[in-house]
DNA sequence: ACTTTACTTTCGAAAGC
DNA sequence: GCTTTAAAAAGTAAAGT
């Protein structure tokens, strides 16, 4: 069992979304000022809410991409209130937007140091380049994400699709790092 | 000498015309960089197995056989930057770092890490640091590596740091800027790393 | 020297070059 | 591969006071 309750914080969700229809991204940018949307710069309107802090990119097929929330829920209602807000606002969206969680990015603090360099060699599917990044990228099979450790004993893990696969590979990285004795508490 | 190259540089396939030229690109940096033989004929065996596994596809080969020479310097314990490497090429250090990641995961190529050490010799001959000055700056990054202060540090910066501590101490006056451009890391990064090495060696 | 801003790495989707 | 979005980690860098 680990010595430490690793602190898990969910620090961004990328959702993809359809309203299966054909957006016109000119008529949106004519009734909403705030957006921003250069066709010749990038395809995808960006539409950014105050509360959730949120950025959802438009795009003409009718797809999103919404970007920031802190939470699986967090990003759905975003979404949500981007169609709500689009309907306010004089654009016919007949369908409800389907949402899928495409990455979820956390942070996370193991509370103690890890012994980063030995990790580096005993890791397998680990690049350490402290010339680079000053932490060790550390792909794992199951779930499939990625983590960064950093000497401090924080970490990032990203590309998780749900929020137990982030406690999951937290927990086995955690497990790991402990069974070869990388870590180092006070 | 490069067997990997002349055992099918008669054969006029797709394969070696990359192959060949691929390796006129680096008989240029060979001088260069003063490269050995072990490390060019390594970096062959590298871009070779690359090559068979299709990497190369796509991708430019300048950028390729950068990632595999630097790989094969790391391997050989050769102390050459990625920016050292991408310089003599002449492409940007970001697509070098690229591909080398790629030749990493596809590969499955294990590396040792970087010992701040073998950036000693370099930095102290450019900067012209004395002898003295160099061993005791190895020292410190040795007390340092075992008390995992170097963690997560560009080992350029701790060499650098080491050897301006190394010059405080034994009274050799060097500046920070001289240190610095030697390295090729800046005389903030030498003022952070030689304070966190004072600290840390207790001196 | 100090602060601020910004860039390095990881991830994924979107449409199109 | 690139373009755009957002976010954290810690290191390095550059600019402004």
């Amino acid at each position: 069992m680990p010595q430490t309750k690793p602190i898990v914080s969910i620090e961004n969700v990328v959702a993809s979304a359809s309203v299966d229809q054909k957006m016109d991204l000119n008529e949106i940018t004519r009734n909403f000022p705030d957006v921003e949307y250069h066709p010749d710069q990038f395809p995808g309107l960006v539409f950014r809410l105050k509360s959730p802090k949120t950025a959802t990119l438009i795009f003409t097929s009718g797809k999103m991409v919404c970007t920031g929330a802190k939470s699986e829920e967090m990003a759905r209602s975003a979404v949500k209130s981007v169609v709500q807000k689009l309907r306010k606002g004089g654009i016919k969206v007949k369908k409800d937007a389907v949402v899928d969680i495409q990455n979820i990015v956390a942070s996370i603090n193991l509370g103690g140091k890890i012994h980063l360099e030995q990790a580096a060699r005993t890791l397998p599917r680990s690049m350490y380049e402290p010339e680079q990044f000053p932490g060790l990228i550390h792909r794992m099979l199951d779930p499939k994400t990625v983590i960064l450790l950093f000497s401090s004993g924080k970490l990032v893990c990203t590309g998780a699709k749900k929020e137990p696969d982030v406690y999951r590979s937290v927990n086995n990285l955690h497990s790991l790092l402990e069974e070869k004795n990388l870590m180092i508490y006070d | 000498r490069l067997r990997t190259w002349d055992s099918r540089s008669q054969v006029h396939e797709p394969v070696d015309r990359n192959f060949r030229q691929a390796f006129s690109e680096l008989d240029r940096l060979k001088d260069k960089l003063a490269l050995s033989d072990a490390v060019i004929e390594k970096t062959a065996y590298i871009y070779r197995k690359a090559l068979d596994k299709g990497l190369v596809r796509g991708r430019s080969i300048p950028g390729l056989v950068a990632a595999a020479l630097y790989a094969a310097c790391r391997n050989t314990e050769t102390p050459r930057t990625l920016t050292d490497v991408a310089n003599g090429i002449n492409i940007k250090r970001k697509d070098v770092a690229r591909c080398y990641r790629l030749l990493l995961r596809e590969l499955d190529l294990k590396m040792p890490v970087v010992d701040p050490i073998k950036g000693v010799a370099r930095i102290a001959s450019i900067a012209d640091l004395s002898e003295k000055t160099k061993r005791k700056a190895l020292e410190f990054l040795k007390e340092a590596s075992r008390i995992e202060v170097s963690a997560g540090k560009d080992p350029m910066g701790l060499a650098a740091a080491a050897l301006y501590l190394a010059c405080v101490m034994l009274g050799e006056n060097k500046t920070q800027k001289d240190i610095a451009q030697a390295a090729g890391v800046t005389e903030v990064t030498i003022r952070n790393r030689y304070k966190g090495l004072k600290e840390a060696l207790k001196l």
